[in-house]
Order: C-alpha cells, then sequence, then structure tokens
RNA sequence: GGUGGGGUUCCCGAGUGGUCAAAGGGAACAGACUGUAAAUCUGUCGGCGAUGCCUUCGGAGGUUCAAAUCCUCCCCCCACCA
C-alpha cells in the first residue's frame, strides 16, 4: 500500500496524539498489520459519535492492514469512568450481549469482515473467565495506584462528589489486559481510541513493556465537537443512531445537511472517503455552493450507514421537499450522489397514514400535527399553529382547531410542516 | 454505625405554609432575518378542545381551609467522624 496510515490519519484530522511517532510510521510500513479499538456495547446501536473510531479502522484496513474491533461484552458490565462524572449503570449479561449483536452488523458496513480481511472479538471471551487471585498476581502487581489516580481519566471523578468505585477503577486494569491479550494473540501492537482514552491505551502499552518486553503503540482521535461547541451526534431527537430503526436514513442525511458551515469541510475528511484533492478548499465555499457540498457529505455519510439506495432516496425526498437538489459536477466529483434533482415516488419523507372517513369528517389541526408526530403533546401543536409554525400543503395554519379534511387533500397526500424544515407526508388510505 | 447536608419540572439550580405549574440559566421549539448554516432579536417551553380543570417538587402516610414548603416512617446520595 502507497500510503502510510498515520498520513493518512493526520491529513483528514484523526491525530490528537500519538506514542511514538516514528517508531509507529516505521512499523505501519509493513501491510497486514493489526490494531484495536474498542466499542462499548452500553446501547443496541452505535451512534456518530462512535464514526470517528469507525472510520479509522476503515482506513487502517484499506492500508492493507487488518483492523480487529472489539466489543466490550467484558469491560462494558464494569463500566469505563474515564471522563464522566457519574457512574454509569451496570448493564446486565442479556443486555449487552444483545446490543454486543447488533453492534457487529453496523460495523460490517463500514469495514470488510470476508476472509480474514478484519477480525471482530468480544473481550467477555477472555475476562469473564478470569480468577481473582490469579489476576492481581499477574496482572495487578504490574499498576501502580499512585500512578492510576494521577490518571486524567480518573481526575474528573476523584474529586467530584460521587467519587470513583472500586469497579471502575479497576477499569484500567482489564483494558491492559485486553491489550496484552490481543498482542499475545493476534500480534497486536496497535491501539486506537478517543481521547478520553489515552490513560487506558498507555496502560496497556506499559503492561506490554513490563510483561513481553515489547513495544506497543497508541493513537487517540481528537473529540469531535461542532463549531457551536456542542458534541457530535445530537439533533433535537436526541442521538443520532446508525440502526435505521432508531434514526431513519432521511433524518440521517437532514442531520448531516444541517451541518455548520464551518464544519463542511473537516466533516467531509472524517466521515467520507472522498480524496483530499477535492475536499481541501471546500470550507472557502460561499452559498448555494456550500450547500450542494452539504449535499455531498449528507448523501456520502449516509450511503456509509444505510447504502446507496437509502441514500438516493433520501437524497431526493429532501430535493422534493426543500427544492434545490442540484449538485454542481465540479463539486467533489469522485461522490456518486446524482447530480440533478429527481424527484421521485421513492422519496422517503417520514410519514404516515390517514383514513378518508376521518378526513370527511374533518379532523383539527392541532390534534393532525400532534398525531403525526410533529409536536409532542396537543399542547405543543397549539402552540406551534398559534406561533405560525404550522403548514399544510405550504399554507400556514391560522387557527389551532381548524379542521382539515378532503379539500387538503392533493394526489393522494397531505404535506404537513412544522417550522422550516420538519415535514411529514400524510397518505390517504 | 454516629453527626451534619441533600434529593425540585429535559439538565443545572432558586424556592422553607397560601400570591407556585414553581425564579434564573442552559437545552429545545416557533417567529423575524437567511442558504435546510451561523449570529442576533422576539415569543414559547407539564397535560387537557383550556380565561378553567387535572397531574408534578425521592416514596408512603399525616397535620392544615391550604403543603415543594410542617410532622412521622422509609429509600437513595454526599461530607466528616468511626
Amino acid at each position: 500500500m502507497s500510503d502510510n496510515l498515520i498520513d493518512v490519519l493526520e491529513e483528514r484530522g484523526f491525530i490528537e496524539q500519538t506514542t511514538h511517532q516514528k517508531e509507529l510510521r516505521e512499523y505501519l510500513e509493513e501491510p497486514g498489520r493489526t490494531c484495536y479499538i474498542g466499542f462499548d456495547p452500553t446501547a443496541a446501536s452505535l451512534h456518530i459519535g462512535s464514526l470517528v473510531p469507525i472510520m479509522a479502522l476503515a482506513h487502517f484496513q484499506r492500508c492493507g492492514h487488518v483492523p480487529i474491533a472489539l466489543v466490550g461484552g467484558g469491560t462494558g458490565l464494569v463500566g469505563d469512568p474515564s471522563g464522566k462524572t457519574e457512574m454509569r449503570k451496570l448493564l446486565t449479561r442479556e443486555a449487552i450481549e444483545e446490543n454486543s449483536v447488533g453492534i457487529k452488523s453496523q460495523l460490517s458496513r463500514f469495514i470488510e469482515f470476508s476472509g480474514g480481511r478484519a477480525m471482530l472479538l468480544n473481550n467477555a471471551d477472555w475476562l469473564c473467565g478470569l480468577e481473582y487471585i490469579t489476576f492481581l498476581r499477574d496482572i495487578g502487581r504490574h499498576f501502580s495506584v499512585n500512578r492510576m489516580i494521577k490518571a486524567e481519566s480518573y481526575k474528573m471523578r476523584l474529586e467530584s462528589e460521587e467519587g470513583l468505585s472500586f469497579i471502575e477503577f479497576n477499569y484500567m486494569l482489564l483494558q491492559a489486559y485486553d491489550f496484552l491479550t490481543l498482542y499475545d494473540r493476534h500480534d497486536c501492537r496497535l491501539q486506537m481510541g478517543g481521547s478520553d482514552q489515552w490513560g487506558n491505551i498507555v496502560a496497556g502499552i506499559d503492561l506490554i513493556r513490563r510483561m513481553r518486553q515489547d513495544t506497543a503503540f497508541g493513537i487517540t482521535f481528537p473529540l469531535i465537537t461542532t463549531s457551536s461547541g456542542a458534541k457530535m451526534g445530537k439533533s433535537e431527537k436526541g442521538a443520532v443512531w446508525l440502526d435505521a430503526r432508531r434514526t431513519p436514513p432521511y433524518e440521517y442525511y437532514q442531520y448531516w445537511v444541517n451541518t455548520d458551515d464551518r464544519d463542511v469541510e473537516r466533516f467531509l475528511a472524517l466521515f467520507t472517503f472522498l480524496p483530499m484533492s477535492e475536499i481541501r478548499g471546500i470550507g472557502k465555499l460561499e452559498g448555494a455552493e456550500l450547500n450542494a457540498a452539504k449535499r455531498v457529505l449528507a448523501y456520502e455519510t449516509t450511503r456509509l450507514a444505510h447504502g446507496a439506495e437509502e441514500a438516493a432516496k433520501a437524497f431526493q425526498a429532501a430535493a422534493a421537499v426543500f427544492g434545490s437538489g442540484q449538485v454542481d459536477p465540479g463539486i467533489l466529483p469522485s461522490s456518486g450522489i446524482h447530480r440533478q434533482d429527481q424527484t421521485s415516488a421513492a422519496a422517503s419523507v417520514p410519514h404516515s397514514h390517514v383514513s378518508l372517513d376521518e378526513l370527511q369528517q374533518g379532523i383539527p389541526a392541532f390534534k393532525l400535527f400532534h398525531q403525526a408526530g410533529l409536536a409532542a403533546s396537543g399542547g405543543a401543536a397549539r402552540r406551534l399553529i398559534e406561533q405560525g409554525g404550522a403548514y399544510v400543503n405550504g399554507n400556514r395554519v391560522t387557527a389551532f382547531d381548524d379542521l382539515i379534511g378532503v379539500d387538503s387533500v392533493i394526489d393522494g397526500e397531505i404535506m404537513l410542516r412544522s417550522g422550516k424544515k420538519r415535514y411529514h407526508k400524510l397518505l390517504v388510505s
């Protein structure tokens, strides 16, 4: 492979910190290396916050190496306190087992697991059978409590009111032991992770040095925040998930289209595989052109998470309701996005059904908006309407109890809108 | 185990008998301005077909015309002591 992973990651903005810069680069010159990242099975789906590590593993694979995605089935039972102000709820084994399954299927969209090109392991396999005394004598003796309590990852908790429980204090040992195990079994000498993982990664590197007299490496990613300061992956409805059942592709696409101007270039580099030669300078575009770049960003990220077909549908649905779906061929030419408006029946704007009977009676507007999910309650819907934020087929609703009836049906549909950008289509049946 | 301090609406946090659906901030939503961006200003921000009714202040009881506020018991958190 021509490119060194370090160069790729550096150029695309993935690197916060690395250990042994020079040796690491040399180590990665040779193809077929292994590297692991841990994923917490605390939910049944990964969300956008995990995208950076996922993409990093994918790049690792593209550079000719063998990534290991490690599901924390064992560590999840303990809970990582790093950077957290509160102790996490302990999950049951069953829940973690279930979640692991979902995570595996999501990862396989980004990483090719067939033919031994990547591995998916679960640390429950070696952690759950550990014997306490043996573990303490073999592993525990290499850890200095004096050093551990100075670790940044524990600091916040040690200073907080809630404190740090003993089970969480052990987390670092377990993660270090993971690294050691993967080193022994798969010759894995590189671990990557979020910047909050630095302490845990270094602990593993130390353990390998002490027990195997060998050098291992670590890379951490910066915490990705939006330019307005928010953590990645939160939308008005909560986390943006990779699971289509939790966050439909259309919403996923919308999340990315709504990217802040200042983030477009950075996000294209981080969250798509488009060549950097095309991405560079995109941030300087303005107005319509920058919006087109956002559409490409949204299309590409949606394609990665949900496939080309869903991405195209989301793109078309957006073009249908918002208009202006054009993307100039000069912008990010490598993207497979359709360059023209393609209003299509396959459009996947959120929708639901209403019966003709109900419509003949007429449905009060505020009830309709509530039912369609555009307002959290009847009261919220009334407020929405009173504030002039509710539209039926593009016309503002003037009174909360306006009756919506058959005369609002156009081509078998009624298009509801809340505010400027939340659409909901009612199909009459 | 002892002593003291706490648990308030999505989050932080005021409130120590009626004027409390509960200050203030954040988040969020809507309007104006725009480019499905940001910033700014304004409004909204428990539920209800609604100038009223209902449900909320850790849980269960109680006192009172009236309780987030007082009393009893219980649960949980924190600090110091052991």
